[in-house]
DNA sequence: AACGGAGGCAACCGCCCGAGC
DNA sequence: GGCTCGGGCGGTTGCCTCCGT
């Protein structure tokens, strides 16, 4: 049997709101507020013919205050773009450090804007060129990634590229991929005794030896702010694997280590192991060992 | 001026997870 | 422990606008 819908479909008004409905449900949570309140029974009880779930997407991502639309500045640019190399696409968690940005706009922004922004900085063609060149005598490798994982390794590329254009990942195929993926360190601080852990991204480029001395980005650690959503002590969230610290600073290198460089290539092999979310599932285990081959098949090409 | 394609974005859909019973 | 339900989330859709022909 299947679950009961949410709501009477025959009976609710979809597409867009009216500013007359707008102004009900502001109304409306303005004076009772949305803690502890019921979504689904909300449009009932103030006369609305709409989904209770669609009444929360369009206060959260609309009519809350302090709602910031467009107008993405360059340090808004590159945190999303930090974040969704290193957590994939968790919008709700690259949100969250962003203040006044819904997780709807940061994806639209990414899927429409930001994604053609950063891949027009090479020429498509070329990527994927390098890629598929480099791949040709293992075909195993290009075909296991999935769409998800060949937009970042190119992303990977592109923005390694940026930072070192003589050495970099992206020009000399004979590195791949036997050099840091990402030239970045993420920390997360206070992970433990229950207070809002932040995310840290610093550039790992200061702790290497400079190749071409001008090329090299900013260093300073860059505070991401609180993360909200949060990870879970012990949890391994791609790149982020969040130790016990006993209160003090949990840092966590994806790179440091052979298996830990390879972490971010197993990004998307959620096909594979037969789950839309493999990020720090229970069954992360098993899918490592899984997405571990195939890395392992990346990394002898 | 009319048409078609592309881009942008609001909104919907369906799945997952946790809380409550 | 199992079931139900609501909240939350990511992916997708569809409409509207803009722009080129």
């Amino acid at each position: 049997m299947g679950r009961a819908p949410c709501c009477d479909k025959a009976n609710v008004k979809k597409g867009p709101w009216s500013p007359e409905e707008d102004a009900k449900l502001k109304a409306y949570i303005e004076k009772h507020g949305t803690r502890g309140g019921n979504w689904i029974a909300l449009p009932h009880k103030i006369g609305l013919k709409r989904c209770g779930k669609s009444c929360r997407l369009r206060w959260l991502n609309y009519l809350r205050p302090n709602i910031k639309h467009g107008g993405f500045s360059e340090e808004e640019d590159n945190i999303i773009c930090n974040l969704y190399l290193s957590i994939g696409s968790r919008w709700s968690i690259i949100a969250a450090q962003l203040p006044g940005r819904t997780d709807n706009d940061i994806k639209n922004y990414w899927n429409t804007k930001l994604k053609k922004k950063l891949l027009g900085r090479h020429k498509q063609s070329d990527i994927n060129t390098k890629l598929s060149d480099h791949s040709n005598n293992n075909n195993q490798f290009t075909q296991g990634l999935t769409n998800s994982a060949m937009e970042r390794l190119q992303l990977h590329l592109q923005l390694q590229a940026l930072q070192n254009p003589i050495f970099s990942f992206y020009n000399n195929p004979a590195l791949w991929p036997n050099i840091l993926p990402l030239q970045q360190k993420v920390t997360i601080q206070g992970a433990s005794n229950g207070s809002t852990p932040n995310i840290v991204m610093e550039s790992a480029a200061a702790a290497t030896t400079p190749l071409t001395g001008d090329t090299l980005v900013d260093s300073k650690p860059v505070a991401m702010g609180p993360l909200v959503s949060s990870f879970r002590q012990g949890e391994v969230v791609d790149e982020f694997v969040v130790v016990e610290d006993g209160g003090q600073m949990a840092e966590v290198d994806g790179f440091d280590g052979l298996k830990d460089n390879m972490v971010w290539w197993s990004n998307g092999f959620d096909a594979k192991v037969g789950s839309s979310n493999c990020w720090g599932s229970a069954s992360s285990v098993v899918q490592f060992n899984e997405m571990f081959k195939d890395y392992e098949l990346g990394f002898n090409m």
